[in-house]
RNA sequence: GGGCGGUUAGUUCAGAGGUAGAACGCUUCGUUGACACCGAAGAGGUCAGUGGUUCGAUUCCACUAUCGCCCA
């Protein structure tokens, strides 16, 4: 078997996905017996492609998924897909315009029809995308937000929370976009800073020569004028509350009314209050009983106006407006102002407040459902941070307008009885009503928000209401996984969800993620044309190097995630580090069977103790991290690990037993090669899954596919500090010996004969004993005891050793000098630093003994190379 | 206006109450029997500023500056 040269993705990824879908190694059973670990996939839209924000989403799910299935967890991932109300049906919409085809003309019927059609011809396109990802969630499981066991389960969900009394029809103000047609959620609104103008109206009083002046941003809506309103402490107004003005361009008497909700510090003091088209004054007119006037439509024209407003749409109106308040004289001023301006989230059109009948659903008691599971640590929510923004939006949220005037979506079971007015909340359709017998039933024409329905992912996927062993065996869930953009769209819904309705939380821990920026930190857009597509990405890097990428930039802290292609390329250039130690590895297993070692009496060498403490503890670490949900950590330490030390050092170190004549020796280091490289293999696997599962296959006794095994165990006995410690020691007389030749300008492989001495015993012995491989790892010829400096040489110090390498030409000795002077002067300064401190009684008082012990130790240590090092420089003065 | 986060090497970013790290870039050397998507050796930092807590602060706290995000 021979291994390609490059680790090429192309020829392995798909090959091993294929190879894990047939095995079926994503699929879970409930076993009742084992414990599980499930995370339900945050459903990407229908109409999503698989952008760079699901990658980074996925393969944290995903890494978390493998390394649990491989701790032999029972794990579930369940995937799934959402119907995605506006997004989708404006899509459908537009392809069908581009045919000449209307929504209007087409009917409800037929145009869910065409909905349907593009979602089975489309629907999947990011299911079959995140599997080029490696995405290793049980497909059998797919759920969409319009199965029809789901929709049964938002039926029922809408239906409990009404009977409840949870629910409720009114006629509020709500925030309207007149493109897509639709009322939208408080929390579906983006504010932005606009420049605008602030316009002063004079609004006479009446039957007097006085005015009050009102200030307001939208001059248009004064035609719904009902009232002017002034805070009741205010001196300038007192005496004008009670009284009437003259509704300029109107005609309208309308009173002066005081209330706290007025800034006295806005524009003059006083407001015009418009309560059909601002939240704010909607609040004001219901204090004050002032009457409801809409003069803005659907569609954003004026209504109910004087004659030449009538039919203008807002900009219109607002130029006409004022053109004839100034022509009229009621305009005082006009100033430049900023504020903020209500945006759709989806097709980012300004957003019209209007007055409305939806459906509500009540908040009060559910955001404190949602409060005491995080408060009591049912659900931990991670990083912390996040824990008090929840609390924040919960404590200061309004009823939730959860009724879409849209198609697409779970259509709302209440039907009206147009003769008696009656309103019949059903799941099944109501032909008669109840009260008067009547059969003029209509349902309602709205849809729920689709958040309404994800809401309800966690359980309404595992078959609630019914109550199946799925339900029983998988809920609550362990671990959510999501972008922080979602904490108050998705998250907290899904907690009171579960609280009301399964009275248990819907997961244990929730990860809250960052988001993916491009590599200046900007918000990916197609305005900035900065949008990476992953798939791309995996094409030329490869899915592991994209994977590897995004998990180690990603902090416990959720920080943003800047991107760039400099990354990348490091992670391919890791995956293809890892491909070709494993080539070595593998291509010196010749002849090698572990059947013939026997494990518990190995004959371990220098290096081997060395590497399998280091490996251990970083296997502890690995885990440690994880329970810690600290992914990112984990996989730069892995990278350091990996590359720092067993490629550079172990690997280097055992080629002296490989390529020797000791057959029994080399039997031990291909033993510890093969251990070593499987439990690498596994360690990286949640990360890099193709690569390590493609190099797995070539590994000789292992029985399982990596994806199934199991993840190794740490053996506390072989982590061993002063082993470690040792070999700084040995790993830095051979740097030292190296830096001597570069010094020199000579490449690192001329042989040259070495010496050494110490004031050190250990030091003299490790030198002795590991002699070989400082030879064969410095590629110097010999490195001999000596009791004094031999001619010619140019010298080092490493702690309490001097190394002399011979000098096969004449050198100037400053440089050496030099160095020495520069390393004294570094040692001088650390050791001012310990040396303060160990003389400082309240240190010695204060500080943990092992801190103490540590500086003692490494006072030691520097004291020992500051006097070699300081015999050197006397011996150059002379 | 309220809240949150960032400010560390030329660049992008980790990090931790007790010796400041990585990647990329840069300099020098190198194709030695895994790898040039590589190896070896190096240069490069008042850890934004000011106070405080502490035996000890780049790390914790407060404030300031600055950039960014969320909410009103």
């Amino acid at each position: 078997m021979e291994l390609a040269k490059e680790y090429n993705h192309k020829d392995v990824e798909d090959k091993i996905y294929k190879m894990w879908e047939e095995g079926h190694y994503f699929d879970s059973e409930i076993s009742p017996k084992k414990e599980n670990f499930v995370i339900v996939m945050p459903p990407p839209n229908v109409t999503g492609k698989l952008h760079i924000g699901h990658a980074l989403n996925f393969t944290l799910q995903d890494i978390f998924i493998r390394f649990n299935r491989m701790f032999g967890k029972e794990t579930l991932w369940l995937p799934g897909i959402d119907h995605a109300g506006i997004a989708t049906q404006s899509v459908v919409e537009r392809e069908l315009l581009s045919k000449g085809i209307k929504k209007d003309d087409l009917g409800r019927e037929k145009f869910l029809e065409e909905v349907w059609k593009w979602k089975e011809k489309y629907g999947n396109t990011i299911i079959e995308q995140s599997k080029k990802l490696g995405v290793s969630a049980d497909w059998r499981r797919l759920r969409f937000t319009l199965d029809e066991k789901y929709a049964n389960a938002v039926l029922e969900a809408f239906i409990r929370y009404y009977n409840e009394g949870l629910l409720y029809r009114g006629e509020r103000i709500i925030n309207w976009c007149p493109r897509c047609h639709t009322a939208l959620s408080d929390i579906e609104v983006e504010y932005e800073e606009e420049k605008g103008k602030l316009y002063y109206i004079k609004y006479p009083l009446e039957e007097s020569d006085d005015y009050i002046v009102v200030a307001t941003t939208r001059p248009e809506t004064m035609l719904g004028d009902t009232a002017v309103a002034v805070h009741p402490n205010d001196e300038r107004y007192k005496n004008l509350i009670g009284k009437y003005v003259i509704l300029p361009l109107v005609g309208r008497r309308i009173p002066i009314v005081a209330d706290e909700a007025v800034d006295p510090q806005f524009g003059t003091g006083a407001v015009k209050v418009t309560p059909s088209h601002s939240p704010e004054d909607f609040e004001i007119a219901k204090r004050h009983n002032l009457g409801f006037l809409d003069v803005i439509n659907d569609v954003a024209r004026m209504i109910n106006v004087p004659e030449p407003y009538l039919g203008l749409t807002t900009t219109e109106a607002r130029e006409r407006v004022v053109e004839d308040l100034k022509n009229q004289g009621y305009l005082v001023k006009v100033e430049d102002y900023v504020h903020s301006v209500g945006h759709c989230q989806r097709c980012h059109t300004v957003v019209e407040p209007l007055v409305s009948k939806q459906w509500f659903l009540s908040m009060k008691s559910l955001a404190e459902e949602a409060k005491e599971a995080v408060e009591s640590q049912k659900v931990k929510i991670t990083p912390e941070k996040w824990v008090k923004v929840y609390y924040d939006w919960l404590n200061n949220i309004r009823d939730w307008c959860v009724s879409r005037q849209l198609w697409w979506g779970h259509r709302i079971p209440a039907y009206y009885c147009e003769d008696c007015g009656e309103v019949i909340v059903s799941k099944e359709p109501v032909m008669k009503c109840p009260k008067c017998g009547s059969t003029r039933i209509k349902q309602d024409e709205d849809v729920l928000d689709t958040w309404f329905s994800s809401a309800l992912w966690p359980f309404a996927t595992l078959g609630w209401p019914e109550n199946t062993p799925e339900l029983n065996y998988y809920y609550p869930t362990t671990l959510l996984i999501t972008g922080y953009d979602i904490l108050f769209f998705w998250v907290a819904r899904m907690i009171w969800s579960g609280m009301h309705f399964m009275k248990k939380e819907p997961f244990y821990t929730v990860m809250l993620h960052g988001l993916v920026r491009d590599e200046k930190g900007r918000k990916m857009s197609k305005s900035l044309k900065n949008i990476v597509d992953p798939l791309d990405l995996i094409e030329e890097y490869g899915a592991d190097a994209l994977r590897f990428t995004l998990a180690s930039l990603t902090t416990v802290g959720g920080q943003d995630i800047n991107l760039s292609k400099e990354k990348l390329k490091a992670s391919r250039n890791f995956v293809n580090k890892i491909w070709n130690a494993s080539r070595f590895v593998l291509m010196n297993l010749e002849g090698f069977n572990p059947n013939e070692i026997d494990e518990e009496n190995l004959d371990l060498e220098f290096e081997d103790k060395w590497f399998l403490s280091r490996l251990n503890r970083h296997l502890k670490m690995e885990i440690e991290y994880l329970g810690n949900y600290d992914l990112g950590e984990a996989a730069r330490k892995l990278y350091e690990f990996v590359w720092g030390e067993f490629c550079d050092w172990y690997i280097e170190l055992s080629k002296v037993r490989l390529y020797g004549d000791d057959e029994k020796k080399k039997k031990t280091v291909q033993y510890i090669l093969w251990k070593s490289l499987s439990t690498i293999l596994k360690m990286l696997h949640p990360y890099m899954p193709f690569a390590t599962e493609e190099i797995y296959s070539y590994v000789p006794f292992v029985d399982k596919p990596l994806i199934k095994s199991e993840f190794p165990k740490v053996n506390e006995a072989f982590i061993d500090d002063k082993i470690e410690k040792d070999a700084d020691f040995v790993f830095g007389i051979i740097r030292g010996l190296r830096s001597l030749k570069a010094e020199l300008g000579l490449p690192v492989a001329t042989p040259l004969n070495a010496y050494f001495n110490s004031i050190d015993e250990n030091e003299i012995k490790l030198i002795k004993e590991e002699n070989e491989k400082i030879l064969k790892l410095a590629h110097i010829t010999s490195l001999k005891y000596v009791q004094k400096k031999p001619e010619r040489v140019l010298k080092t110090v490493v702690q309490g050793t001097t190394v002399y390498m011979e000098l096969p030409f004449d050198f100037d000795l400053q440089k050496e000098k030099d160095r020495f002077i520069k390393k004294l002067q570094e040692i001088d300064a650390e050791l001012k630093s310990i040396n303060s401190r160990l003389m400082n009684p309240v240190f010695l008082e204060k500080a943990t003994p092992e801190v103490i012990n540590k500086d003692k130790e490494r006072q030691k240590e520097l004291e020992k190379t500051k006097a070699v090092l300081l015999s050197h420089i006397e011996d150059l003065e002379v």
